[in-house]
DNA sequence: GACTTTTATGTACAATCGTACATAATAATA
DNA sequence: TATTATTATGTACGATTGTACATAAAAGTC
């Protein structure tokens, strides 16, 4: 594991075992946790983790380098078993709230019923994570409410006609006879198994 | 929102926007990212938010309360209009990463190639959350090594006999030659439009 | 209108922070 | 063996921390 001695290491699983991908507290508290009577000898370890980028800051606070904690994008490549796999170089770490911005405030999820969109992959329960926006673009799937009924579909406008596609051949292509609000564009979805 | 003023509100999204899940920085380091003069105007909202554990200690750090990350549900009951369902009262919040499992140490992220999956609505490009597991049970869906190649399949288990199932008709099933070790269980998909 | 809460700024201060520097025993290495 | 790196403890210090207290305009409430 990147070069580390066997101290080093020690102390390195003491603190992932105490704070995982929380912020690290202070030199004192860690020295506390760990038994130290001198909160340098933490100072010199966290010199050694920072050098080797294993810690770094992020707003004026510690973390462990994500590279070395959590969701890490298993890479295809890799063929020489999981153990390798896990301790490799530099993964990219994703975070699902991030890509499909869950924290915005103008973000919000709907569940989906039916299955009008299953060729598209998009099942009934799935969550979707839809933007606010009155406005979309030709095949973007929105969620709208179209003459008094919420749906999820692929939005369409071409020619100046503008209607909803279902993504499943049982069902009609829908076309706003009164009014069709968009509500929000879909960013993606999540379904949990 | 739990009683908060306008302000008060503001203050606590730009606390997300900035901040998200981390722990939040010193006093003054929010001072200055939001443009106070004195870090006292950033303590006073702090307190109102200790008081409704909206942002919560650990480790000595402060971080926002998990019950206030993530996207609102968007209730589908809801007909009123857009605004009132956006304003509503309690909802739940809901985070992809949460239901995922993704900031645990043994889960990882598989990225799907191919087709083999599609009518389980796994498409290409879809992120599969994967719990680090050596077992799986009939029908789980797990990251596993058939014979040296890695693949995403349904864990079938009958009889006695196990093997590997698409879901798509224009694959067969993969009885495993040599070896079949399961490297994890797939807890659930995220797909980015 | 009277009263209360909220919002914003400012000053003061003890406690704690991380860093720097020093010392020395031990472990590793050449 | 000689030399270097690691591990552990200690002291010192300026910077920063969060809290407490004070003031006052603005907004909200009765």
């Amino acid at each position: 594991m990147k070069d580390l001695t066997l101290k080093q290491n020690q102390f390195f699983e003491a603190l992932k075992e105490n704070y995982g991908k929380d912020a690290l507290p202070s030199l004192s508290a860690i020295k506390e946790l760990l038994g130290y009577k001198s909160k340098n000898s933490v100072a010199q370890y966290f010199n050694v983790l920072k050098k080797k980028n294993i810690i770094e800051e992020k707003n004026s606070r510690y973390y462990i380098s994500q590279d070395f904690l959590g969701a890490r994008l298993f890479s295809s490549k890799v063929r020489a078993g999981f153990a390798s796999a896990m301790e490799d170089e530099v993964e990219n770490l994703i975070s699902f709230d991030r890509e499909l911005e869950l924290n915005k405030t103008n973000v919000f999820i709907f569940r989906v019923s039916g299955d009008s969109m299953v060729d598209l992959g998009i099942f009934e329960g799935d969550y979707v994570s839809i933007k606010k926006s009155s406005y979309a673009q030709d095949k973007d799937i929105v969620l709208a409410n179209i003459d008094g009924g919420f749906t999820l579909k692929t939005y369409r406008n071409k020619n100046n006609k503008v209607w909803l596609e279902p993504a499943n051949k049982n069902y009609p292509n829908l076309y706003p006879r009164s009014s069709l609000v968009i509500f929000g564009v879909a960013l993606g979805i999540m379904r949990k198994f």
